[in-house]
DNA sequence: CTCCAGTCCC
DNA sequence: GGGACGGGAG
């Protein structure tokens, strides 16, 4: 995908550096990356505030699933969350709830162990690969496909094929791949919605679903 | 009333 | 691939 880095670029310099992911802990953002999907960040935070002080495996495996499915409800889909916040800590458990251990162990490994629990698709084992566990994979998400759709991109049309297409075409960097994403979030909210705003669009000009008003 | 940092099950 | 899950903000 030729371009890719000079959208970065274009991304970056319009909206700064977005410091992702924000959260606490490791494990709050695991937990995070689970918690939002397909939901606003707005009600993730008001879930992950709920558990106060509270916010550990240990506590999240020790209350029941209907305890734990009230705690989140802000975040919607709380009982199906509840589900996977504990499935997720189960797959924790294995390394003793201690991310270093996980970190320990080879990408695409823990990528085979994260896609085996329920509830953990592509782009949530890839946010947390990514974000908590420093290992190089790209998020795809619906702004990702959107936006590079919108400028003219050829879209392969599986996950992991416009993964690798997109992790081919720039360096293997984790702040890179950490940052990038962020801004793609940050340009879809802001510009390239699903009814897009292109008014003062920082990539219009190489833009090839551009609306004029 | 629409839309949101998706995923599972059939 | 189509439907279900779901509360909260703009």
């Amino acid at each position: 995908m030729k371009g890719l880095l000079e959208i970065y670029n274009t991304l970056l310099n319009a909206y700064g550096q977005r410091h992702w992911w924000p959260a606490k802990t490791p494990f709050e953002m695991m937990l995070g990356a689970i918690l939002t999907q397909n939901t606003t960040w707005m009600n993730v935070e008001k879930a992950i505030r709920n558990f106060g002080e509270l916010l550990s495996p240990e506590f999240i495996s020790s209350i029941s699933n209907d305890e734990l499915a009230q705690l989140i409800r802000p975040s919607g889909y709380y009982n199906q969350k509840a589900i996977k916040l504990k499935a997720f800590t189960q797959w924790f458990e294995r390394y003793s709830y201690d991310v270093e251990k996980a970190i320990q162990m080879n990408g695409q490994f823990l990528r085979t162990e994260l896609l085996a629990v329920k509830g953990v698709g592509c782009e949530t084992a890839d946010s947390i690969l990514l974000y908590a566990l420093n290992k190089p994979f790209f998020v795809v998400d619906t702004y990702t496909k959107r936006i590079l759709y919108r400028l003219g991109y050829d879209l392969p049309n599986t996950y992991d094929g416009l993964r690798l297409k997109i992790e081919e075409s720039i360096p293997s960097d984790i702040y890179l791949y950490g940052e990038f994403h962020a801004l793609f979030v940050e340009h879809g909210k802001r510009h390239c919605k699903k009814t897009p705003s292109c008014q003062a669009c920082p990539v219009d000009a190489v833009c090839k679903k551009r609306i004029f008003v």
